[in-house]
DNA sequence: TTTATCTGTGCAATCGAGTACACTGCACTG
DNA sequence: CAGTGCAGTGTACTCGATTGCACAGATAAA
């Protein structure tokens, strides 16, 4: 159906080896032949077959990524930062989302072990169920970044590249005490995952910077998902349990844009009666009627980092 | 380097062939050969080679899918739309976007046009300069659905999906004018493109219906592009010059929030000085402090129109 | 017993490319 | 004129799967 090197091969009176050493640019190949066989190739509308090429070459120019969820605008900010840089290296970029779901996050990423692409860039949700499923990616020889890896879990061999979120928790901290908060809470979507778990040594030590006792009872608020109507909700049981709280520190933007409408519903406003701080400084943040306080992740130049390591990965192999 | 059905073979004595018809559910194979490839299959770790099973079959299971942008919550919606249906057929969503940007635009349908899925759904910014490009779809035989499809540029073979929106856009004027606006603007990104177009109609209509005179240049404010900040500037500018306003409705959620953003600059505010419709009805006019009103597009209805018109056609043929 | 039928496998071709190796001319050297 | 070198092509194998056809052996029917 589609148009072959066979048949081109056909059309100029040359064997297909010749018509695929022309189209690749082999120096072997004479000039007028070359001429010839770009030209007809043009004229039947030839594309080469992106199977027929990965099948022998073992080449993809693809990266495939794995992400959490496209509603966050700090993936999309991530995201775009991995785009940039294949783009930038001729390499197409294959985005899969997995919407929070464990299963799901299971899938994209078994499907990218059957060597559907060179190389992949995971930003998951949890590290330790998936370690097996990633080990298989090393030994496979798929060269494989995971986004965001929690220090203490590096005993893997896989690839990792994290932020460190710490300082920036701490000028947060700083700042609300400046503006004469006593109450602070943090609300951590996950205990002791990937998300919050970065952020409380730095919570920590900055709370007791200030002489405010670091309590986990009192200081964090737990709440599951990084959804906004989790943030919603998490506004509203915060504030019953809790109504002296004075500021609030959240693990994402999206989640924080969540509290925003909570506390404009019960009355609250921002930042009058009560001071928000996200922590990932995405362009939701920077919109609202009043613009968020967030602190920097820098996502683009963690994403930079990322992609640069993983490219490094397949030129030294 | 990774298990092929020829390491399966070696290690139960049998032929790839029996391999191959063992894995795929021959009924021609019997139970303790299956049994015994299925073992060691599982030991051995193997996995199929995507681009060995498409290049023979021709099959991918992979659908592709091409949108605008992905901090446009209505284009993730639509996604999303999309993703839900590919899930229940068992078959892999592979998303490219092209930030808005013509070339990449091109890039993307180009580089699904070498056969790397069974079908595309694309959701393009103008359909005219890439007319030719989409008819080498049809061409193909990648069965191609174009989502938002103009409605007067049907006479290329290509499959399209539109929405009805006339009607929301008479339902918001409606609404608006009950409140006593007189003054409504639509802010229209691209004039006579695919995005306003469909709106045109209705709103001439509804305004014509409530003795308002329809008058483009009085009615309708034109900016470029649909993102975020081109809200921002777009209200400011339209305030400057009619300050008379007192309704906007815009082309899309986000731009709106854009708007919003502007609007609180201004020290306006929504809706006691000025009222605000979207056109998306997606999350991020919801969770506003003070919900955007929002005319529904039935986003993952449309997007379950067109997947199902697109696997419609990969069944039929 | 012979023939027909059915099960279970193997052989070999095929998908669309890339590439090692061999071969054909031709020019140049000694 | 024989020998060498090189530019330009073709032959044939390969990547990892699927599948039509042939065939062996077991079983059933005549």
């Amino acid at each position: 159906m589609a148009v072959t090197i066979y048949d081109i091969a056909k059309a100029t009176n040359k064997s297909h080896a010749t018509v695929s050493r022309a189209l690749n640019n082999n120096p072997r190949i004479g000039v007028d032949t070359r001429r010839k066989v770009l030209q007809t190739a043009m004229k039947l509308g030839y594309r080469p077959s992106y199977f027929g090429q990965a099948l022998k070459s073992g080449k993809t120019f693809t990266i495939g990524l794995v992400i959490p969820d496209f509603t966050n605008p700090y993936h999309v900010e991530f995201l775009r930062g991995i785009e940039q840089e294949c783009l930038a290296r001729k390499f197409q970029l294959v985005t899969m989302e997995y919407a929070m779901d464990a299963a799901r996050e299971r899938l994209c990423l078994e499907r990218l072990l059957d060597r559907r692409c060179d190389g992949i860039v995971a930003s998951i949700s949890r590290f330790e169920p998936l370690k097996s499923l990633l080990n298989e990616f090393w030994e496979s020889r798929i060269p494989c970044v995971v986004a965001g890896l929690p220090p203490d879990l590096g005993t893997s061999p896989v690839d990792g590249t994290n932020i460190d979120i710490g300082e920036g928790v701490e000028l947060a901290v700083d700042h609300l005490v400046e503006l004469g908060h006593r109450n602070i809470v943090m609300i951590a979507s996950w205990p002791k995952e990937s998300d919050s778990a970065g952020r409380l040594p730095g919570l920590q030590s900055a709370l007791e910077k200030h002489g405010l006792k670091y309590d986990e009872g009192s200081v964090l608020f737990h709440y599951t998902g990084n959804q906004l109507h989790d943030g919603y909700e998490a506004s509203k049981k915060l504030l019953a349990s809790k109504p002296e709280t004075t500021a609030i520190i959240g693990v994402n933007d999206l989640l924080m844009t969540g509290v925003m409408r909570g506390l404009s519903e019960m009355g609250l406003q921002v930042p009058r009666d009560i001071s928000l701080v996200g922590t990932d400084n995405t362009w939701i943040g920077q919109h609202w009627p009043v613009a968020l306080t967030s602190i920097d992740l820098k996502t683009q130049a963690h994403a930079k980092a990322a992609s640069n390591l993983l490219f490094d990965r397949l030129e030294n192999k």
